[in-house]
DNA sequence: CATCTATTTCGTAGCGCTACGATAGCGGTA
DNA sequence: TACCGCTATCGTAGCGCTACGAAATAGATG
């Protein structure tokens, strides 16, 4: 910065104002400094500057496993947003353990990050006192309804389950299923499965759980579901914790011949890229992916903007049920 | 760190030592130190750090989108192995824009990064340029066979696509057709229809190309089969660029009432989660997508342990031909 | 033209750490 | 006991920037 000062013929401190709020220099100098930056190709280097200004333009984000496309497509938007805004991503792979959450919240607060961002409202105790004694602004995302830390954005879950057991009622399916990943593995599906329980118990409905084992959730889903019905073959109805496994499910209809929705209904959780497209076209519950990535940078950016006022934003993006063929 | 010091009563230095290289401080202090570590909840200032070193512990890393499976994939298995190691991941997405991957380089570099991934081997003239000045290590992933700029893990798009068209032609598939997204959205669809072209044509085989227009591969895909059969009803094979766009053709097929492979054979790439699962199992191509993320972490690490020594090193990955009854 | 105010520019003192050379401490040897 | 060579510890001088108050300049007013 030194020499840029020296070739614009001005001092280190008008150099750094002008990158930082060029505005408060007059043109003449501004010009000066913008053609010495060119020709040196001056890089500023951001360290030096956070370490004096003690913030960085730095946004730590935590998600379990970055390759979920539900997280993906959250992280892409995000990016975009906050990069646009001129912060960058530290990302995180929690992989749905607390240990390894503390250490990450721990590593990306060292480099006092303008902010944080994390999946879901579960975290060890520890992690909760660290973030709770930094004042660094934080948005749960990904879930809504629960005590949270600071903001959130997301939707709720239980609500979602819901909303598929009232449609399925209603289209008079009583003798229900769910399957699903490992509620371990994906909390946000143990909460869905919680609201289509209690909605389809309500509606005197009854619901046969199974989760998957493994890791690849279409694959095992076929055979889960040959099992299930082989054991209670009166089951008309089945909610999949995501379309993956949806997918799953209609291949294994598919393989046997039987029609849906007529022998079996089918409904999901995603509207992920080809579930429009499935034979019969899949019901199924899409989850505000994108928004929330969106939504999440505009609660940092308004909360980085005016600083001080620390009103907690929550908001609830809500899920659209999209109804089709399949139930 | 100054605090700390003062508590476990030795001098700041030795903290800064016992937090870098543990075992060059005496175990008794050592131990004091490590108490009074845990007793302040000491996290360091790694900017302070980074700013005295002039080194970081972070790897930028940029892909043309993170919400695409094969990258977020790569970034999972990258992201572990590179925390595992000490670092982090700052990511960005260029969007497959030459002038936004130059500026997010730009601000990458301004961290002074420990290393550089990139995708692709196709950069500004000024990316490249900045990239050679700086003696940061770089690896370029996803892609192999072209002229790089330092390190590369990937593979070969162009020997995909003649992989493909061997097989299609060994099964006595001569009059095939190849459906993509826009090759400007995915370059490396583009070297797979090459390698592919160039493969059948060997063989005497005729190849009709078409791009889909939209975003969503798997919806348009089905519309476009339909318009490409009805012009050239002749064609039995089908190579697609990705397994959603298979997934897109054969929910087509489904629905005419075509039998795949025999009225229709099907190819695709990526082995995605649900392919190995379709009706009929789809034929597709394996690539290295976690291999790829492991890969570019060692290739850093190696280069970043034995400073000096700037091997450039090459890895081609290679991909796998997973044969099923769709072709 | 002097005076006052608002704006632009500058100098200096850190930010919290690491690197490096200086110092202290220790056991072994003559 | 005096001396040596080693390792463990310490002190100091920055790393490259920003914040802040002081100084300089420009513009407005009587």
């Amino acid at each position: 910065m030194g020499d840029v000062a020296r070739i614009a013929g001005v001092s280190p401190s008008t150099v750094s104002l002008y990158l930082r709020r060029p505005d408060e220099v007059s043109e003449q100098r501004g010009q000066r400094i913008r053609a010495a930056v060119d020709r040196l190709g001056y890089l500023p280097n951001t360290m030096a500057g956070g370490l004096a200004s003690s913030r960085s333009r730095i946004i730590g984000v935590l998600v379990p496993t970055i390759s979920n496309s539900f997280f993906a497509a959250t992280l892409d938007t995000l990016e975009k947003r906050l990069r646009e805004a001129g912060y960058q991503l530290l990302i995180g792979n929690t992989e749905f353990d607390e240990a390894r959450e503390e250490e990450l919240v721990r590593s990306m607060m060292s480099w006092s990050p303008a902010g944080l961002v994390m999946t879901g409202f579960r975290h060890g105790r520890r992690t909760v006192s660290m973030l709770l004694d930094s004042d660094i602004p934080l948005v749960e995302m990904w879930d809504y309804g629960q005590p949270a830390l600071d903001m959130v954005a997301g939707f709720s879950h239980y609500a979602t389950g819901q909303l598929i057991a009232r449609h399925l009622l209603e289209r008079g399916y009583r003798d229900t299923a769910f399957i699903s990943p490992r509620f371990s593995r994906d909390v946000r599906a143990g909460e869905r499965y919680r609201g289509f329980r209690e909605g389809i118990e309500q509606g005197r409905g009854r619901v046969t759980m199974r989760e998957l084992s493994g890791a690849t959730d279409t694959a095992e889903a076929g055979t889960l579901l040959s099992e299930l019905m082989a054991e209670r073959p009166s089951i008309s109805a089945v909610f999949c914790a995501n379309d993956m496994v949806a997918l799953g499910v209609m291949f294994e209809c598919q393989r046997r011949g039987w029609e849906i929705p007529e022998r079996l209904a089918v409904a999901g959780f995603g509207n992920l890229e080809f579930t429009p497209n499935t034979v019969p076209p899949l019901t199924t519950v899409e989850p505000p992916k994108y928004e929330i990535g969106q939504q999440v940078a505009e609660l940092l950016l308004a909360r980085l903007g005016k600083s001080g006022e620390a009103e907690a934003h929550q908001v609830d993006l809500g899920v659209h049920l999209i109804t089709r063929e399949s139930t």
